[in-house]
DNA sequence: TTGAAAGCGCTAACAC
DNA sequence: GTGTTAGCGCTTTCAA
């Protein structure tokens, strides 16, 4: 276990001069020593450095912020919430924060909170922070904010008006067009989707990649199931669609076995993450439609616990460390470098991670399932 | 979406003094209405106001932290991983570190991190903390740290070593108890347990609730089986679970239909944590055991898909939000009031979630599957 | 290579 | 109720 140790009692805490003088030198060559500045001798820099140790010295981070007039923070808005995605990219972004030499203020914005994403990024200014992360953008309607730090917006699209803002991310269109291509190339006339809660950005673009993977094809497209990212809405979502189907509870369905392509069953699903996926799958299984056997589910994210489910989920990978990375990097550079053009973003890899919850359509002869698990 | 809009240019961001000669009143008289202090007229404030939002004035918290001494942040140390447990709890602090009044400035040690906890608190010190908080501890050996300011320890024993630190959480030892005992009184002869890694005090709790159901009722300890939280890691566990059974691969096993209490089947197992769970069940019903019927298995932390997964997992649910409420109530307590004792942690509620994955063991006459499903 | 002096924008202590 | 005066502990500027 970590030691904790008190300080000595109400003694101040040690400032520069005080290390100063024990060094020998002046409160200006502490200063350079600590900020890594050239002309500072070895041995000045040593007795420094010693003299700092011996005193348990600190720098004091607010008079240096308001002496340079930077704070070395960067401020991250994110949703309050624990789910995998947004949770995931948290960590990358405060992982890249600190490698960058930053240190990081959070703020949540709990969904359907009064303030929302401006009340936020306002508290963060007041804190004081020299760039600023949004993660997960959502929308919302509130007035304009001040900003006068650069923005980075992770996963939105490049249209987000404002003053030095940069962005990254995958193009999750590109994934959720990758996930329904994965059914229709299995042989299913058609995908279904259950979308995410439409006030998301990541939602969005799931949906339209799904919009259009069928079109590609020249598809028509399934009218659409809305979730809120919950495996709750999921089974909901699953409760519809096996009532859609022939042996479901619709009446005059056709009989089961006398499906074909271009009929109304549903054989394929594609739902927004993998919570909602196991959802419909649990829905779809207590309806009696067997997974993947009946219907093929794919799901997005690849929670811990996707391989290890019944039956071990298909499902989209998406590489939250490196947009987080990728973006801090971009943030960064604004930051110390004004006045350079806006880097541009490099893109990130995309990954399908196919496990059993996926296979043809029923009236094609079944071949075994294929699994690439994690 | 939120509107983000460039300030004036290249102009000084408006300082306090500004606002005071806009307003006709002294500077402090500006300080004194935007830090809701009395003696202020209701005409001066007004003004002030008035004056602060005409010219988008916002405090510079360096300079209020530099000259009060007082940072209004508390910082946290979490692990960085997006495991539900400590991914709920730093939300929960979020919140109520901000409902506090304070901000919140975050710092990941990510497992097998060389300066670890102890790093951690060090560069929060650095940066500028009125208080630190310490989410799920773990072990570790490291030098002591000099730490002047109140700690809270979320979810450690109370022998944690330091200056003013108080301590929070629930009992997980309570709750792996209820857990095993919810087993027991299915009528179990035994219960397993998967362990999670033993450097995590929430893991070692859970294993002693564990052990204190078995003692209580005077029954030996099956031996335990470890696990690092992941689901692979409970697959594992589960694969040896099921060599150890009747039916198993394991040779010289019994006739599977001849168990009788006290024998070495194992039927009921408490996992650690829900992925881990998610896992053994997963490996069970590879191995042709069926679950609840042959075997039944508890999770613990009551994921979002808990509910949704096959079976439904029964669980225990632990109350993060309330937990870090409750802590940072204190924290900010021993914060403002360094004189007071110590404020004593209140005990917080307990939630055993009773689904599908658990019944009476094979021997007795099964009873319908009990489901409480949320 | 080093040092002295002058703030950064606010709060604290005390007068009025 | 309100204003005045000193700093808080650094970085910046400029001189040595």
């Amino acid at each position: 276990m970590t030691r904790l140790v008190k300080g000595p009692g109400d003694a101040r805490l040690p400032r520069s001069v005080d290390v100063a003088r024990l060094a020998g030198v002046s409160q200006k060559t502490v200063s350079r020593v600590l900020n890594n500045e050239p002309y500072v001798s070895a041995e000045a820099r040593r007795r420094v450095l010693a003299a700092a140790d011996q005193l348990g010295y600190r720098l004091n981070n607010a008079a240096r912020a308001l002496a340079s007039g930077r704070t070395r923070s960067i401020g991250v808005v994110s949703l309050g919430t624990a789910l995998f995605g947004p949770a995931s990219l948290l960590i990358g972004v405060e992982r890249a924060v600190r490698d960058a030499g930053y240190a990081l203020r959070v703020v949540n914005t709990l969904e359907g909170d009064a303030r929302g994403v401006a009340g936020a990024v306002e508290s963060l200014l007041e804190q004081g922070v020299d760039g600023i992360v949004i993660s997960e953008p959502i929308d919302e309607q509130t007035g304009p904010v001040r900003v006068d730090v650069p923005v980075l917006v992770l996963g939105a699209p490049s249209s987000f008006a404002a003053p030095r803002v940069v962005t990254t991310g995958v193009s999750t269109e590109l994934l959720a067009r990758v996930a329904t291509e994965h059914l229709l190339d299995l042989g299913h006339a058609t995908v279904h989707h259950v979308a995410g809660p439409q006030r998301w950005f990541a939602a969005r673009e799931r949906l339209e990649g799904w919009q259009a993977a069928l079109r590609a094809r020249g598809l028509r497209e399934p009218s659409v199931l809305r979730g809120d990212w919950s495996a709750a809405s999921g089974y909901a979502a699953g409760r519809e669609l096996a009532g859609r189907e022939p042996g479901g509870r619709e009446p005059g369905g056709r009989e089961p076995g006398g499906r074909e392509p271009g009929g109304d069953a549903v054989t394929a699903v594609f739902a927004a993450n993998d919570d909602m996926a196991i959802g419909v799958i649990r829905a779809l299984v207590e309806a009696g439609r067997r997974v993947p056997e009946d219907v093929s589910v794919v799901g997005f994210d690849d929670i811990p616990v996707a391989a290890y489910v019944t039956p071990p989920l298909t499902t989209v990978r998406q590489p939250f460390d490196a947009v987080a990375r990728e973006g801090i990097k971009l943030l960064v550079q604004t930051i110390e470098q004004p006045d350079a053009d806006l880097p541009a973003a490099a893109g990130q890899p995309v990954e399908l991670v196919v496990r059993s919850s996926t296979a043809p359509p029923p009236w094609t002869t079944p071949g075994p399932a294929r699994t690439t698990s994690g």
